[in-house]
DNA sequence: TTGTAAGCGTTATCAC
DNA sequence: GTGATAACGCTTACAA
């Protein structure tokens, strides 16, 4: 009863059809869409474009990329997507991604190194050109295997030197010094750093690193605590801890990271202290709420969204061919000073 | 100097090498790959599975999908990917479409239909097997074409009745029949509406009918506003306006989405009026920071992972082959009472 | 339980 | 400027 075009699985034009029905063989429809125009008359430029839009024909990107060996898919790994550094990081990779005629396929791995595992097998038999991770760095014989082959692979946020990979990151001791120095200034003595788990995370080593190098020999009492968020109580009781022995005039509560931040004020705010009097808070990332809080959060902020760009960038340019030695690209963080570490007097 | 091999194209194992190394041929390596382990046996299986892990190999997603006509790809249309409403149901879509075997796809078109136009171009070209979309409802064109072809499509927070796809989305009505009923039920007489440009945007319009029909034909003014959220300066004068007309004691200012409300609250602050004392504030969209701001600010929260969720399953079983007619899933919002809107006396 | 061979929709290599 | 034709890495009748 069909034609006989009933062969066909779907009923999507394809390079054939449109050769067909412009007259032209499949050759210089291909033509066409790598956009070597210069190699077609005129006239039969035309007719494709007629054609093409008649049957409204998109070309087949795996069919595409079977034969050229390239998927123009970005694999995006993530630890994160609900916390909104990761999201803005991921704006503006997808930007450049858009521009440049790659999709992004974005995955989340909640800090999970098997959930990793499992994405970056599924992005590698998707055949993805380039990956920006956000790695829990417990994957890396995976990664490397993805780069020995035909992958780009870009580190964001967090290093693992080993892989020889390039890395978009913070400038975590400049950005730590800065938060540091700003305590000292306005005059705190008692400072107490949470984080949540360190090792393995380059981004978090560097910064309690930087602080207990900076804190150890002065007159200022230093500490650090390594917070696992689904225990919440631990958490309370501690800064119960820290609030009992450090005098109030003079103590802060530095957050290693923006989850962080806002789960310390939600509890000292439970508490009944008073954010910038009963103490000082400041913390990493600048989220849009910061400003909003009590007296304001003094926050250190990341320029997400140029890690972001900056990442993808790279990427798109080992795809092209760039075979040069790794790169560390680190971003400085920017104090925001607001009302929640004012200056206090001895 | 190369071995016979030089001709393939990249260094990745194909089915062939695997099914040389394993004596057999393709056919029998597909067999294992589609999980027909039944047709197999056990020495030809337990070999087959040691080539697999000795050559690393990784089937190839483009050529399956290129024989199949399946892509195991969901496209993720976003119109803004740093509204943490928007990661929270990327998340659960997320979830399932990671448990399910597919990938996801994600594009973010900044409430731009030519960027939207532009993707679902790109995602077409991709033969995603199906598409959750967050659409601002002017390609309904391609979307339509979309859904001739093979793609299923789910409509989440935005529907477009015309299109008569699946929809997932809040229950608007209800869920501002509660907010409108606490701010009456606890004094307020003076009620200012704020909203994104609401043309076009279903959640938008119904609850702006809503919170209209409920208003009119009551001894309180009701007022409704749509704000330009680049033009802070004219909301800002806005509320002036608000402020200056309705007294003290019983008015509200309402906020229709979490982006408005975080702006509202920020327009607020800055003038110095303090929140649950000169001025009620309700808002649709629980996010993080909103026990954390001022008294807490009482909110509309809505299910996101779930719709996320909702969605997702709702494309895989359209594209498991589901024929029935398209479903429009409502979910509720809950009110979640903190201190930014008390009871106010006569 | 296994294998042969054709074909999915492109691009690349030659040839004219 | 244009066209035949052979791949790319898989799956799927159909055979054995």
């Amino acid at each position: 009863m069909e034609n006989k075009r009933q062969k066909k699985q779907s009923d999507r034009a394809t390079i054939s059809d449109v050769a067909r029905l412009a007259g032209v063989s499949k050759t210089t429809i291909s033509r066409y869409l790598s956009g070597k125009y210069h190699m077609l008359s005129d006239s039969t430029l035309n007719r494709i474009e007629k054609v093409i839009a008649e049957l409204n024909y998109r070309p087949n990107k795996m069919a595409r990329g079977l034969k050229r060996d390239r998927s123009y898919l970005i694999g995006m790994v993530i630890a994160d997507i609900t916390n909104p550094f990761s999201t803005a990081i991921l704006r503006g990779a997808e930007d450049v991604c858009k521009q440049r005629g790659y999709s992004l396929m974005v995955c989340n791995t909640d800090n999970d190194p098997a959930k990793e595992r499992e994405y970056i097998f599924m992005l590698q038999s998707h055949r993805i050109d380039g990956l920006i991770i956000n790695t829990t760095g417990r994957n890396n014989k995976f990664l490397q295997e993805l780069a020995t082959e035909k992958t780009a692979v870009v580190l964001v946020d967090r290093k693992v030197p080993e892989l020889g990979f390039d890395t978009v990151t913070l400038d975590n001791e400049q950005a730590m010094a800065a938060g540091v120095n700003h305590l000292l200034a306005r005059g705190y003595k008692h400072i107490a750093l949470f984080s949540e788990s360190i090792a393995g995370v380059s981004s978090r080593e560097e910064r309690v690193r930087t602080f207990q190098n900076m804190l150890s020999d002065r007159e200022v009492s230093a500490e650090v605590h390594e917070i696992d968020l689904r225990e919440l109580r631990e958490f309370s009781l501690l800064l119960d801890e820290f609030f009992q022995k450090a005098p109030k005039g003079k103590r802060a509560v530095f957050a290693a990271n923006g989850v962080i931040l806002l789960k310390t004020i939600h509890l000292i705010q439970e508490k009944g202290i008073e954010i910038g009097k009963d103490v000082a808070v400041l913390g990493f990332d600048d989220m849009e709420w910061a400003p909003l809080i009590g007296p304001g959060i003094t926050t250190l902020a990341q320029p997400t969204y140029e890690m972001g760009v900056t990442a993808m960038k790279r990427v798109l340019e080992r795809i092209d061919g760039d075979r040069s030695p790794a790169q560390n690209i680190a971003f400085s963080g920017q104090l925001l000073v607001r009302g929640s570490a004012p200056e206090v007097r001895d």
